[in-house]
DNA sequence: GCAGAAATTAAACAAGTGTTTGATTAATTA
DNA sequence: TAATTAATCAAACACTTGTTTAATTTCTGC
């Protein structure tokens, strides 16, 4: 059974490039540290509009995340509909969809990642959650279609799996700074990481990964 | 050429009961959202005392950090030292070394992964990063073993393999809530979430290591 | 038991927080 | 164009924050 974390969110132009503005500074200096003055000046928008448009801080945070989890569940789907492809290719497009999603919507993704260890907001919760449930729907159903043709491997533990998956992505942006730094490049430099990084995650996961689910031959 | 975070660091009983009242409040609302008066009052002493016995709440913060990486540094020099194993067990001893000392210090922990990706402050940055560099050591050489002895593939990527291991646990911790719904776990019993996923996530992330570097006999 | 140092305290401090107010301007509607 | 609604603003509000002060208690060495 599916939990929809909510149905719409239709938001103004204003309060679109106040949340844009509330992402970057969100993911820059976390959410408790980050106060609506410097939204404000962000955004290019008096201390009042917040309130104004959004109600307080925190329901702010909340349109943020109803936002993005809406966006990426959207983008989720298009995996759903790509039916006649094999497994294996399956797992290679789902792995691209994530890192590429993810890598559209960094900042928020960084600042999920931080605020979901110590979420107490049942609307932020309930939000990530229903992407996670998802996720592991997602991965669970281009297993089982490997193991119904034989190809994949019956005893791998899903949940599991897709905590890999994800904690390897997470890690990579949460530790942007670090791995910038063993690759030798700028870590402000946010094309460069991106291109540098990127391919180089997709592929290490998607090796990984099917070398965990492919049936050993012997 | 290795770096030392810090030579010694000697702390007074008092100093170890607020930093541990205080480890555990920062993991519980985050650095920022917690205040010295929550930490006193869980520390058991006057607010005064924070700044008399550390300086400043950010000191505190350093404080805690430069104890936990010394204590974890310490712990995975015991790897270093187990010389006469051969290579796939020593990928075992890792991991499961690994994530018994994160379970240990599973509030500071918490604590790490959430701010590391904010982290400003050299002093904290650098002593996380001084673990890193030892813990992806640690992985290269063990790689390394089992490639000279003919049965890791030659061309794993260290580095990405240390991030899926490091994320894959920092994920089951992060995502602890989460993990328990999904396998019907009290999330507050501590004892119990360690009891029921620690083993599962020892094995999986065993599993998918070896199946990853083992080389393919065909 | 007394002098000096260390530890502890309640109160005060200045700075910053999110939010509200009430007046003013801009936009919309009739 | 006049009336009504929406948007914007500077200022004020009440509150919390980390830190300091200055007085007091507790401990320590002689």
């Amino acid at each position: 059974m599916e939990i929809f974390y909510k149905v719409s969110a239709v938001f103004t132009q204003k309060q679109l490039e106040i949340m844009k503005a509330a992402v970057e500074i969100f993911a820059d200096k976390g959410f408790d540290n980050a106060s609506v003055r410097d939204i404000a000046k962000a955004a290019d928008v008096n201390v009042a509009m917040i309130s104004y448009y959004f109600g307080s801080k925190e329901k702010l945070l909340e349109a943020i995340f109803t936002r993005h989890v809406l966006k990426i569940r959207e983008k989720l789907e298009e995996i759903v509909f790509a039916s006649n492809v094999a497994p294996v290719d399956k797992i290679d497009l789902i792995i691209d969809t994530y890192i590429d999603t993810i890598a559209a919507n960094r900042n928020f993704h960084l600042l999920m990642v931080r605020e979901q260890g110590v979420m107490k907001n049942p609307v932020l919760y309930e939000g990530v959650k229903s992407m996670k449930l998802k996720n592991n729907a997602l991965i669970k159903s281009a297993v089982k279609a490997g193991v119904k043709a034989g190809i994949f491997r019956k005893n791998a533990d899903v949940l599991f799996l897709a905590l890999t998956v994800f904690g390897t992505i997470n890690q990579a942006f949460n530790t942007r700074r670090f791995l910038c730094e063993q690759h030798h490049i700028d870590p402000q430099d946010d094309g460069e990481f991106l291109k540098a990084i990127i391919p180089k995650l997709k592929s290490h996961l998607k090796a990984l990964v099917k070398s965990y689910l492919l049936v050993k031959e012997s």
